[in-house]
DNA sequence: CGTCTCATTGACACCCTTCAAACGAAGTGG
DNA sequence: CCACTTCGTTTGAAGGGTGTCAATGAGACG
């Protein structure tokens, strides 16, 4: 199919400067179609201000969106896990920066393609609002913690979910890093750290090699992150 | 128009409960139909998890939409100006409870007609995504504002984005009181005094009876508020 | 074993909060 | 016209939670 090898041709455009290698060409559960790219651990998928020229669904690994300020403060927006769809713009360019958090494939669908998807179809453009009122809903969330919630409020807010978001046995491997964690929740590395094993210290939680994570009281954390 | 009748007529949901007087039925600049309601200062519009039956255009005076925790906590969202829409939602429920700041006339748009008028109609379809985008889009400068900034900058900010948003002469009256522009910048109402009485010390901005505000040296500010 | 990266821990400083009181403008009644 | 109240704002003093700076610890990898 020619459209398909013209989708998977290698791509140049702005957001994608430092693309790996695209892989096979395919279609979204939203029907759009799209295509596979890998990024390295850290590797920029797209930058703030660049024109919006793709989004992209998170097919494994993940990825973070933020914004920076002059002088090197950064806050991130959200972390999009596997099935998680970023970088959706109505407007010209992108408002956040996005990475991968580590080795991470996408799927990339040009904003030409979803625009023509949605004009052609109301379930699909109904599905895209949902998508962004989805993020809205979270960011919201995500505000009263940064503007209201104590470290420990937060910290236990942020394993709570991702213990829901992610499918797991009885012990999970956080897949981002404790700076990660701290410019999420708008805290310090420093006090990530202690705050967490403070939750350990108090039999809530069990660390293992900083990264892996058991909630040894899941209700007692729910109540903590609930307010 | 029997139509119009039937929108205009007196409202019971659980959204509206405490409704004024429903006023003169009317079109939104959308296209959707509605009807003007009329809200006393700190009268509720709706509130968190109620049924999402409205959205609302804000046609005069203020509102504010906010999460509350079971402390008392309170985090605002946003301040919606008028010709600004809120409560706008794809899943069954409000996300968000939503006060008028001050005297206040929205106009409510049903749901029902607002899913019609999208379904029917690819263009509006796509003016409602692109609304909740842009909240979106202000919702991840809150999020990096409430998480990494400064009292200073937090206030200088919301300064001059006030300034910014409503057409003014050099003075401008502040839509909000202290207490809600604390519990939208994430900091207390002390902080927030005693921010606004430094700026005016630096001859920043002018202060007369708490409310009307006037800056002095807007370059200055748009450095601080930038980052 | 050395190096690199990331996480933890400690000591101290500071920004913002907390608690409290005074102030000011607007409205009410004597 | 002047107490008096009320509500919102400002100011002050003290304390605490989180940040900053610095050092140590722990895996991963060559």
């Amino acid at each position: 199919m020619s459209a398909a090898l013209a989708i998977a041709t290698p791509i140049a455009g702005p957001g994608f400067r430092s693309v790996a290698q695209p892989l096979a060409a395919d279609r979204d559960p939203l029907g759009v179609e799209g295509f596979r790219v890998a990024f390295a651990r850290n590797e920029e998928i797209f930058g703030e201000q660049e024109p919006a020229e793709f989004a992209c669904r998170v097919v494994s690994g993940a990825v973070r969106t933020y914004k920076i300020l002059s002088d090197g403060r950064r806050q991130v927006s959200e972390f999009h896990l596997p099935g998680d769809v970023f970088g959706i713009e109505t407007g010209a360019d992108h408002n956040l920066s996005a990475e991968a958090v580590s080795d991470t494939v996408v799927f990339a669908m040009r904003r030409r393609c979803l625009d023509r998807a949605a004009a052609a179809d109301g379930e699909v453009a109904r599905r895209l609002w949902a998508l962004t009122l989805n993020d809205l809903r979270r960011s919201q969330d995500h505000l009263l913690l940064l503007g209201r919630k104590s470290a420990r409020e937060r910290v236990v807010w942020f394993l709570v979910d991702m213990v829901r978001r992610i499918p797991a046995a009885i012990e999970l491997s956080l897949p981002v890093s404790r700076q990660d964690m701290a410019d999420y929740l708008g805290l310090t590395i420093e006090t990530v750290s202690r705050t967490m094993t403070q939750l350990q210290d108090q039999s809530l939680i069990r660390l293992r090699g900083g990264r892996l994570l058991m909630l040894r009281d899941r209700a007692a954390l729910e109540l903590i992150a609930a307010a």
